[in-house]
DNA sequence: CCACGATCCTGCTAGC
DNA sequence: TGCTAGCAGGATCGTG
């Protein structure tokens, strides 16, 4: 879990460090640390960052833990130990490692004009390239179907046949529905994402596609359906995301 | 550029 | 009730 760095670096790299800023970037939650050091985090399926007092019950699972001289301390938890913990020196070096991963972030730097920009002459399936993070940052496969749902667009659709009108209305999907979650304090399921009070989100509760094979659409009452796509399940209403236009009402031949 | 499969791990649950 | 197969919020790498 650490790629980059031993334990014993960890602790001797940032040991009595202040942390002076925290941030994100795509997936990546980023520890600003004094002296340009840097921690990244990314918690993959099953990971969550914890912050407790520093006399806490432990917890199972934890595979890191930064202790404050405020006496509160925060675990990384990951049952799944696919999570991953990044130490960085310098600036530069963080910053090679995000632009080598991340194209622009899904919330921050997405409008319909640079999504438009990054499709074009890409032949692939519209879903699969929602999830590859140096394409837009900050999708994972649940908001992929519920965005692509929003916007009324097939997964399997090829990225380059969108029309104008529908990728204006995916760009403005994905971030209507990523503000949703995160208004809602994201999206729990039996064990897995919880904040950094351990608590659940409830935006489980509000979800149209994802995880909701043959039950009704929210929008027009058919039943959603499940496909793999690229490995991962996919979840749409085959109603409102037509795969194919529908046919054009031919005009009368002229006669 | 794109598709696909394997891989890293463990926990939960649907179905028998 | 107990067992087990299958599935899961992700990313990366190799092959074709």
């Amino acid at each position: 879990m650490l790629p980059n760095s031993s334990e014993a670096e960890l602790a001797h790299a940032l040991g009595g460090l202040r942390v002076e800023a925290v941030d994100r970037r795509g997936k990546y939650v980023l520890l600003a640390f004094e002296q340009d050091r840097w921690l990244t985090i990314h918690r993959k399926m099953s990971g969550n960052i914890l912050l407790r007092e520093a006399d806490a019950a432990p917890e199972l699972h934890t595979h890191l833990e930064i202790g404050f001289d405020n006496r509160s301390v925060l675990r990384f938890v990951d049952a799944r130990k696919f999570g991953r913990v990044n130490l960085f020196t310098s600036s530069a070096g963080l910053r090679e490692f995000l632009s080598d991963r991340l194209g622009p972030d899904s919330l921050v730097d997405l409008d319909a004009a640079v999504l438009a920009d990054r499709l074009r002459g890409r032949r692939g399936r519209i879903k699969p390239l929602l999830l590859d993070q140096a394409f837009v940052a900050g999708i994972g496969n649940l908001y992929a179907d519920e965005a692509l749902w929003a916007a009324r667009i097939h997964p399997l659709r090829a990225a380059e046949s969108l029309s104008k009108v529908e990728v204006r209305r995916l760009a403005q999907a994905i971030q209507q529905v990523l503000a949703a979650a995160i208004d809602r304090r994201g999206t729990s399921f039996s064990s897995s994402y919880r904040d950094a009070d351990g608590l659940p989100g409830e935006n489980q509760e509000f979800l149209s596609a994802y995880g909701r094979a043959d039950r009704p659409c929210p929008r027009c009452g058919k039943p959603i359906s499940r496909m793999l796509i690229g490995q991962r399940s996919s979840h749409f209403c085959a109603k409102c995301q037509p795969l194919r236009l529908r046919r054009q009402k031919l005009l009368k031949p002229r006669r």
